[in-house]
DNA sequence: CTGTTAGCGCATTCAG
DNA sequence: CTGAATGCGCTAACAG
């Protein structure tokens, strides 16, 4: 940046204005330094620039990068938002892991990003949200919540899963299962919770043994809903509580030879792009992975401007995507209070 | 850093050198110094450090985000192996568009990122990339190549078509069809090549309207699936460049109420997670794209570490994942020149 | 309208 | 074994 100054004939201190138009520079010597900028070959250095200012224009994301594809759709919601503020992302992967999270978001914080948005893993401590707060980063969670006081954006659970319930006990299924995920998750405790609730309001008994833990992975809900199957006194229905325990739970079927609708009914929460392809087309409820991302973001430059707002708690509303899976034959639509939790979408 | 040396009653140097360890310091004054450090609630600045020492440990990572799980998983493997020699990803989207593509690369090397892996864009003239090297901004590309010139990363496309194409000749297909991906990219070049390879060596003559433009993406896959299909004299077999245009050329097919493998039989490239669950199971080529991301760091971090190392380009193995979308039942191999090709592997 | 100058927080010579 | 001093590249008062 001397170079450019010398070259330009001027200070420093002109050249640092006219690349940030941070205040009036004469017409003339400003196309002097610009030329002189690209005679040079000269970048600004941001590293420079946010040492002084103490911002980087990045935020950081802290999230389990693996596997399930409906992390992409955030990632990318979020990284689009943010660009479009100036924004951009500093990756880190928790792992679903609260030890990674933990140094993931210490990381984060050394690295002086602006803010962190974390999905925060099952630590029952939340040790890694109260070291950023702690170091007063700004930070807003996502997908799961932990505590109002913290801003945090997800969204709606119990009805939406209760109205599949409820769905399934009107085609007349007595006997519903529920594939469970990861323990220490608000998303999972809702989302039972919505189960138990769908039971109680049909007036069906509820049986722990009918809840099997998938951990919110593939390969452990299709083991899980195996044996759930296998039981002598298996359900005829599932709810399952995420997309990737969906695929298990669908391999699970297939490995005993049982098929979907006509042995057991499906339905489960998070929607594919496929989910209409496969056999049967998939009832699913797809969550607004792009809204999410973006009120996120938004929550978070709110938060970075202002410190000291209280704390938000957003909460969206999910689809339904009413298909084959859940063998109403399509003629039976949700009961009309369930439908108000749940608004439904044609496939 | 100035209180913590004063709290411990020693020099910011010291101060330094314990954090770093780099240079012996009296276990005495160490303890000192370390408690200082937590006494103060002391946080090292990434920024200043990576000011003086001219390098962040945060590699850029440009490619398009969106939509495609195959870069999901891309995304991660980088991720990780970046991690495991501590660098951090800063993500920038490109788009799949060539402005965007400049854009992103420009910001990476603005934020002096020490080093980049990009995902090339369609763009005819490289801006992107020659702006990088022009920077002397270390570079690696990965999963479409460029030029011999530059580091790159990616898979085998030629053999392996081919290979999908004498299978489906074999099985008594002569009239087959592809649906290429975005003109511009190596992948989509070198897919169509074994696609004419394959229709050459299994004495088809090749019909250019029976090769459709799906654009890499889901939708205008469909519509140019559904267009081929309607044609007078349709094609019995399909070959797809990619995931997400399976994806749209199934449903096509539902569109058309044809089924696979019955009316037109399906292989293409790129595996899914359930693609063993969609009627028919489907016949893929499968990336191995966490190696291709773990070889994409380490060339990296060679070219980081030694700027003048030739470049190096390459090219990783797919697997064949023989289901049934291909309609030879299950009974019909590949031929053997071509399982060389192309290692199979079973579902 | 523009130049001078003092840090931002750290790593690192060079002396002790 | 440790301290003092210099500079990384930039922004923002504060003078002109």
């Amino acid at each position: 940046m001397a170079d450019v100054a010398k070259l330009a004939g001027v200070s420093v201190s002109t050249v640092s204005h006219v690349i940030n138009g941070t205040r009036f520079v004469k017409p003339a010597t400003r196309e002097l330094v610009l030329d002189a900028i690209d005679r040079t070959g000269y970048t600004h250095n941001t590293i420079a620039r946010a040492l002084v200012m103490a911002s980087t224009n990045t935020l950081g994301l802290a999230v389990a990068v693996g596997g399930n594809p409906y992390f992409g759709d955030l990632v990318r919601a979020i990284h689009s938002e943010a660009a479009r503020h100036g924004h951009t992302l500093l990756l880190g992967d928790t792992r679903e892991d609260a030890d990674e999270e933990l140094q993931t978001v210490r990381d984060l914080c050394g690295r002086r990003v602006d803010g962190i948005i974390v999905a925060p893993t099952a630590d029952p401590d939340h040790r890694a949200l109260k070291y950023a707060l702690d170091q007063s980063m700004p930070l807003v969670l996502i997908d799961r919540l932990v505590s109002p006081d913290y801003d945090q954006v997800t969204v709606a659970n119990v009805e939406p899963v209760a109205a599949l319930v409820e769905h399934l006990a009107e085609i007349g299924h007595r006997r519903i299962g529920m594939v469970a995920g990861l323990d220490g998750l608000s998303t999972t405790h809702e989302r039972v919770d919505g189960y138990q609730l769908g039971l109680a309001r049909s007036g069906l008994r509820s049986d722990p043994r009918l809840v099997v833990d998938g951990r919110s992975t593939l390969a452990p809900a299709r083991t899980a809903t195996r044996r759930l199957l296998n039981r002598a006194d298996p359900p005829t229905a599932l709810v399952v509580g995420n997309n990737l325990m969906t695929i298990g739970a669908m391999h699970a079927l297939r490995d005993l030879g049982l098929r979907a609708p006509e042995d057991v009914a499906l339905a489960s929460y998070d929607d594919f792009e496929w989910a209409d392809l496969v056999a049967p087309r998939l009832t699913t409820v797809a969550q607004p992975a792009h809204d999410l991302g973006v009120q996120a973001v938004r929550l978070l430059l709110r938060r970075i401007a202002e410190p000291d707002a209280p704390p938000r708690t957003v909460r969206l509303k999910p689809t339904l995507m009413h298909r084959d899976s859940c063998g109403c034959g399509g003629k039976l639509p949700l009961t009309p209070a369930a439908a108000k939790a749940l608004p439904a979408s044609s496939p």
